[in-house]
DNA sequence: GTCTATATATGGATAGAC
DNA sequence: GTCTATCCATATATAGAC
């Protein structure tokens, strides 16, 4: 019996490759030639899809960078009680980072590196403003009725975003500090998923 | 009168010039270029200097990374109580992240990029073993004493880390996600070195 | 030590055959 | 659509004058 096509499309290997490569190396790191070997195509083919280097990379990270925003803008902006919606928030981020590792520094770094690249092309898209205002609210009422601590709905949201990323970011500086192995770590992250909210809802709770 | 010479020696202008564009653009992203742009002199100079970019970047690299660790690690293996030891913890990491903003994302960055450079040669000399038997100590003999919840010391040390690098890591996300210029950014690190301490004690705190 | 000029290598991009 | 061969810009590195 004759068999599906398993292989994805051409173009499709080349996104799948272009992301591995980019994530790992970075824009400046990466070369068409890795992406093209990774692919297993040519060289000229890359081309051939995506023009540029540039355009290629601009629509990986797009890709990428959109798969974020609107999950966490659902969880920010819905009406769950605000413990719950630490719990939600962190669990959604924490889930998608385990199956984007490498998303964050792709992001940091780029954004990092060519600021440009990012306000002009990129930002105008990508509506990076979040839904804050029924979380602040809610933060100020719990504090009102004394259910948690006074704390500015920033510092609280920034809190939870870098103990979600920091993980994945700083992977090999934890790993050489603590001397942890790959499964090592895999472990330490899959276990942060039950840690983390109640760390957060700790630190808040009266 | 005479004026005692006010410049650095051309090798001190190079190395401030190398961190500063390293730092800035990554190892690949750097032009050598840039770096004697930056340092006011000539390319060839830096050749002259020192012998290959490979060889500048990881003397820059190196003598940036050894900064950080000496630092944790007196605090850490110090014989303060819990708290206090936290607090200083915190406090002496921020001080040396604000005087060092982009060093976290360098040293991130180009030990994902390029973990083979620093696995072989960087990390056999930095010693990057952090002592921490007797803050694991600390944090049993509290838990069993009923001041603080039980928790991993490696958890621990993991939130106190990300809640005071992540900020750095992530600025050009989190400007961009909240809206910050560059002003309202650095009053929010500041701030923070009064509330990160406090927040990570009130969430181990029983 | 510092410069200008140049050699050499690398990597993005294109031409053209199939 | 896919390949090989090639072009061309850029960047590292060296030679050699001062």
């Amino acid at each position: 019996m004759k068999l599906k096509k398993i292989s994805a499309t051409t173009e499709e290997r080349i996104k799948e490759a272009a992301k591995k490569v980019f994530v790992q190396k970075g824009y400046s790191g990466a070369r068409m030639q890795d992406i093209a070997n990774e692919a297993k195509i040519n060289k000229a083919l890359l081309h051939y899809y995506f023009r540029s280097k540039d355009q290629l990379f601009e629509l990986i990270f797009m890709e990428n960078v959109q798969k974020m925003m609107p999950k966490i803008n659902s969880i920010i902006d819905s009406d769950d009680k605000l413990f719950d919606k630490i719990e939600n928030f962190v669990a959604e981020y924490l889930g998608m980072l385990s199956e984007n590792p490498f998303l964050p520094l792709f992001v940091v770094n780029e954004l990092s590196s060519h600021p440009e690249r990012f306000f002009q092309k990129i930002a105008p898209l990508a509506n990076g403003n979040l839904k804050v205002n029924k979380f602040i609210q809610q933060i100020q009422d719990e504090a009102a009725r004394g259910k948690i601590i006074p704390i500015s709905p920033v510092t609280l949201l920034m809190n939870t975003i870098s103990l979600c990323v920091f993980p994945y970011l700083g992977k090999p500086m934890i790993q050489f500090v603590f001397g942890f192995d790959e499964l090592q770590y895999r472990m330490i992250l899959e276990q942060r998923k039950k840690e983390v909210a109640s760390f957060i809802i700790n630190s808040i709770k009266k």
